[in-house]
DNA sequence: TCACATGTTGACCAAATGGTCAGGAACATA
DNA sequence: TATGTTCCTGACCATTTGGTCAACATGTGA
């Protein structure tokens, strides 16, 4: 950073490329505060500090702390949107299963905050994301539980409850970034590597399709 | 002192249950405000509130806000502990892996206060269970895992990699408790019931057994 | 009855909370 | 240079925070 003047504190040159960076230290830092101490945990001063801002600045940027809390939530979502795309009864349940599990895993591992963000919102009981949930999350859970019953009629998996087998994939991939502290300490390690997270990856595909008992989609 | 020395001659009576009603007034307040709100975000005005009491007979009872909450964290431990019996390598694979996905089930449908405080300290990353988890309970895994090894190796189950499975089976259960928003929002219920979480159960186990292919000890 | 330990709580405190605002700083255009 | 707009922040505010304490209440054993 250019430091012009020794009397003036932050000699910040105003420009775009300014503004969208203090933007982006301000979603950062209060992505990691806000997951790791929940809403009402997390201050607006450690949020300010963590980005290296006076705490005005962070609110003159975002409004208040229930909007840049608003804010990582609803862009923790469309992250989350990116990745469900659509199926249908024509395609093969190996490969949807395994992309769906591989992706949701990446998503974790992309962005452990956000991750950890969304659980202590569901944690504290979604307050903020009720409508999102009993909306268009429900939907779509509904839109591919018929697709997964669908699968099942044809003999191409067993017919296990489809909810619960989402809600499978979901936890155990979830689990990595929300227990990363577990995980971690348990096993020892500093960090899960891109090793394991492809070990893991190839695990939980094996269980869940071996389990579900899903065949080849012409056998 | 003299005062110590009557008090213990005499073990005063006094009114126990007045005191033990409002101890578990406290600490049942204490756990569902924490398991919503995490350490930093649960004031213990609001535990007060919730318990029906003045803020300063909850510190008069709890010492202060950290005390109650390790003392919490504490008595989840114990819970946990409880259904952690040893294994061996004789044991049948199907009975351990099914008996223990039931207990952790209904450890977290009868405390899912307490599994979602557990949840929400993992979550802020473990500050006061750094050492449970590097200790105690990563030679809990450790142990299993050395059993499910032996386990593959007399070809009883696949050789699945033993802590993803307890991972698995740890973050499936779990997130009944933690996401329970996110789960009635989804299904549209008002509430998980006995016959819900059984076929849960069901579901968890035979996905976990089959898909680790564990096959019957004898014949 | 008394003496004394224990139970209870309102009043209080320094620190931290989210948020406001006046006023200066930095720019773009004229 | 002058003017207007946007950016930035220290000082400030009412409220809440965890915790203390003195004072009073209550029960117990003598």
């Amino acid at each position: 950073m250019s430091q012009e003047n020794a009397a003036t504190k932050t000699p910040v040159k105003r420009n775009e490329a300014t503004r969208a960076r203090n933007e982006q230290a301000i979603l950062t830092a209060a992505e990691c505060i806000f997951a790791r101490h929940g809403y009402r945990g997390a201050s607006v001063q450690a949020i300010a500090e963590a980005a290296g801002l006076p705490k005005s600045n962070v609110l003159y940027y975002m409004g208040s702390k229930q909007a840049l809390y608003v804010r990582l939530l609803a862009r923790m979502m469309k992250r989350w949107n990116a990745l469900l795309d659509d199926i249908s009864v024509e395609d093969d349940p190996a490969e949807v299963l395994t992309a769906f599990i591989r992706r949701k895993m990446e998503l974790s591992r992309r962005h452990p905050e956000g991750s950890r963000l969304f659980a202590a919102e569901i944690l504290g009981g979604a307050p903020f994301l009720q409508e999102y949930l009993r909306g268009e999350l429900r939907e779509w859970v509904e839109d591919r539980a018929r697709v997964f019953e669908q699968w099942a009629e044809r003999g191409l998996m067993d017919p296990v409850n489809p909810t619960w087998l989402i809600f499978l994939i979901w936890s155990s991939t979830q689990h990595y970034a929300d227990f990363e502290a577990q995980v971690l300490g348990i096993t020892g390690k500093d960090a899960l590597d891109d090793d394991d997270t492809e070990e893991i990856t190839a695990f939980l595909t094996r269980i869940v399709l071996k389990g579900c008992g899903v065949r080849a989609k012409r056998g």
